[in-house]
DNA sequence: TGTTGACATAGAGTCCACTCTAGCGTTTAT
DNA sequence: ATAAACGCTAGAGTGGACTCTATGTCAACA
């Protein structure tokens, strides 16, 4: 099955811009090209669910250039595209752990906000406070 | 206890720059001065540090401002900003599952990269791919 | 007293990831 | 055959969050 700019776009809930952007950085150097026009095709989506995943869990552009640009040379660099994500991976569960962690603390001012900013705008802005 | 600006940048882990440029957004409008330099409070490193959180949350400048200034003007508007906190609690439990399953994705197309890339580089460089 | 070091401001510059515009070509429907 | 719809590129512009530079003040020390 094949796409066209605007249905990749629609699939992957990217826009046209952003997909062209993609690919004028790189990300997208395997997309077939019918007289200058892109065909994507099912496994062109499916990468760029993965660009997609890679990209919310805070890969830098870069880094996905070059993850891509090891899997198209050939078998043996593509086991250095694997330790890529395998390593962008843990990347992401510590993401997951710190982000619980703020989550914890979001709860725990939540309960003390009204208190700690009532000490700090009631009785500091009237009482003489020494440094 | 009152500490320097390098003091709560070595406390936050922001650096000196950055805590300038947020009392520059204003983020930061109750910190006090003595002689125009800066004396931040234990409980300026505390709202610091929930800063940290909301930021890593991705909660951008402009409405942690808005926070800050609901919870300096009075309790009624206090309660503004713990509403604003609850909601980007439940932003922030919203972004650890898609996390999850950004996380998930990215095992699964470890499983399968190296297949994705033999069909897509090996196979159609050579064979002839009918549209 | 003069140098060092920490503080300050204003504002310019940087980096990233888009996002948009202008201008052009091709296919499709009336 | 002309206009609408969609595709293309190059390149400018935007917005967010810093990051850095230039310049200056002040306090403490040799």
């Amino acid at each position: 099955m094949n796409y066209t700019i605007s249905q990749a776009a629609q699939k992957t809930n990217l826009s046209i811009h952003t997909i062209r952007y993609y690919d004028k950085e790189g990300l997208l150097p395997f997309v077939y090209r019918e007289n200058g026009t892109r065909v994507f095709h099912e496994q062109d989506i499916d990468w760029l669910d993965l660009l997609c995943c890679l990209k919310n869990t805070g890969m830098p552009i870069k880094d996905i250039r070059t993850l891509i640009q090891h899997c198209m040379d050939n078998d043996a660099v593509l086991e250095k595209g694997v330790a890529i994500l395998v390593r962008h991976r843990h990347n992401v569960e510590a993401q997951l752990k710190e982000m619980q962690r703020s989550l914890d603390t979001i709860d725990y001012k939540i309960k003390h906000l009204p208190q700690m900013f009532r000490e700090k705008f009631s009785s500091e802005a009237s009482e003489s406070h020494n440094e």
